[in-house]
Order: structure tokens, then sequence, then C-alpha cells
DNA sequence: TCAAATTTAATTGTGCACAATATAATTTTT
DNA sequence: AAAAATTATATTGTGCACAATTAAATTTGA
């Protein structure tokens, strides 16, 4: 039967509830990982960034992560307490805030490591599909931010 | 260049963060939409239930939307108060609450039967494409929520 | 130059998610 | 039938997300 061309209310054929539900489910597959490490995933997230490159500041955690103040300044004081990261205002500019990773901090990249094998192995999904689907999702993820009204 | 085999903890190079913000992304791109019917993304997922079958229990909600009485009963909550649905116990089983729409709660489904429309202009897809991704999703989730020890 | 505009973080408040626990109703087992 | 186990919902507490506001530093421009 062909598809309708009629977008419908059904649950069951809404992509938005399809992307949310597998979003919550991959969070749930992490955490047993992170709990490991002491993290939860948006906290994972951060951690990413970091070990790419140190010494960002919350503007630039922000623009990678798509992530405003209010949700990054509570998670990295909470990161900070945890003893893997330090903040501190910019000499060069006193409204920026530098995050640099402690020792432990660097150190837990190791233990990282192994996390996203692990995630793998319960994808079960070729190389290709896996970076298919991925390319999918960020172009999904650009369509959605465009602006309706180009005025915007 | 060939895709390392070997899973990396790139961020750009995440199916986990690709998901992530995709979904974040698509809720964001209902808020001004549902802001019009005053629900939020998780009240209009539950309000999609509701018109598909009223009268159904939490737990029936929960199972569809893989959600536990914890986010749902302040939301039901929210949604009671704003006079789209009642709750009361089943007398055939005082365990169970019945969610049932009100007046109010029926007549917002014809308002709401345009923002399925509005999403999938922004989406400039093909409804093939469409169904593939939905389905990809569903896969993937259902993926994910294989336990890994079969004992479990 | 100095007032206005902009930029960066932090703060406040609301609403999810979800783990852990509590409570009450029902079912199962002995 | 009474005790034990199970089930359904609610409650409590933590940690995101995100809008709106605030405050301080910097940049712009009249």
């Amino acid at each position: 039967m062909k598809p309708s061309l009629i977008p419908s209310l059904l649950l069951d054929e809404q992509l938005c509830f399809a992307l949310y539900a597998a979003s919550r489910r991959m969070t749930a597959a992490y955490r047993p990982l992170l709990e490991a490490l002491e993290l939860t995933y948006p906290q994972y997230l951060v951690m990413l960034v970091l070990w790419e490159r140190d010494g960002v500041t919350v503007r630039e955690l922000g623009e990678r992560l798509q992530l405003d103040s209010g949700t990054l300044t509570p998670l990295l004081k909470r990161l900070e307490q945890a003893g893997l990261l330090g903040r501190r205002r910019r000499q060069s500019d006193e409204r920026e805030v530098a995050i640099t990773l402690t020792e432990a901090g660097h150190k837990l990249r190791e233990r990282a490591a192994e996390v996203p094998r692990c995630l793998a192995e319960k994808l079960c999904m070729s190389v290709d599909a896996f970076t298919r689907l991925r390319d999918e999702l960020k172009n999904l993820a650009t369509q959605l931010a465009s602006p309706t009204d180009p005025r915007e």
C-alpha cells in the first residue's frame, strides 16, 4: 500500500518520534558504560571536545555541542568538582572562561577509549551503514536549523 | 580516504552525537508550532497517543512513549490543569489511572493537524527518504534496546 | 572620548528524563 | 484465607535543556 502523502498524526508514522526515541535509547545504551567513568552522557560529550582541544572557552564548547551557558555552566562546575577540569577567566578577555583539563581529565581519555568500541558492537552495523546514517542525521539537523523565513 | 575501523573519540565522527543533535533540533523545530497550541513536545506526543485512543492508562502511555511515571505523572497533571484531559482511577483496578480527553482536548486535534504538514515542508524530503530514515531509526532503537547479555 | 551596542557567562525558573523509593491495590502461593 | 510477590502510580532527588534576564567586559561609533 502506498504511504499517504497527507502527513498524519499517528505516533508510529512520525519521524520526530522515531528520532526522539532512538536518541533516548542511545543515551541509555551509553549510561552503564559512562557510569564506570562517573560521567553523564552530556558530560561525556564535553570531555570529547576537550580531549580534541584543551583550553576552549564556554562559548566554543557551546557552539560545538549546540548548548548554551544555562546548560554548560552548571555541568562544567560539576566536572570541576569531580576534578576533571579547571575554569578560569582569560586575561586577554575577562568575559571568556577557558576550560582546561586536569591531569585526571587527560587520564580519563584512556579509559574512555573503549566506550565507542562497546557501542559499535551493540549496533551490529557495517561501517558504511554507520557513516551513512550519521551523515543523514547531520543533514537533517542542518535542514531543521535553516530558518523558515530568510529575513530571520 | 578510507574511514578508520577503529572507533574514534572525535565528536564529529560519533553517530550518538549526530542523533542527539538532530533530536534536539527536531524538538526546536516543533517548538514555535506547538507554542501556538500551548504544548511542549513531550506533551504533544502524549496528545498524539490520546487522539489515537482515548482512555488509556498511564502504563499504556508509558509503554507507547517509553516514559515512566516519574516523567508522565507531572506532565499529565499539567495537561489536566490546562483542561485538556482528566485522570481518574479505574474502578475495575484501583491501581490504574485512566486518562481521558476533555472536549478541549479533542478539539485541539483539529488545530494540531497542520503541525506535521509544517514540519514536512521544512524537511524538504521525499516521502521515500522520510520513511526510510524513520524506519532506520526504529531499527536502531530496537537494536540498542536488546540486552547485551541474553540472561538479562 | 565616551556613550551605546555587543559579547560572554552566569543566574533564575520551568519542564522534562530517569533512578530510587514509597504506597496502595491486586494476584499468586502456600 | 493469610502471607508473599507483583503491579501501577506517585514521590523525591539529580541532571540536563532552554528561555529570559542580569552583569560585567569589550567593541563600536557618533
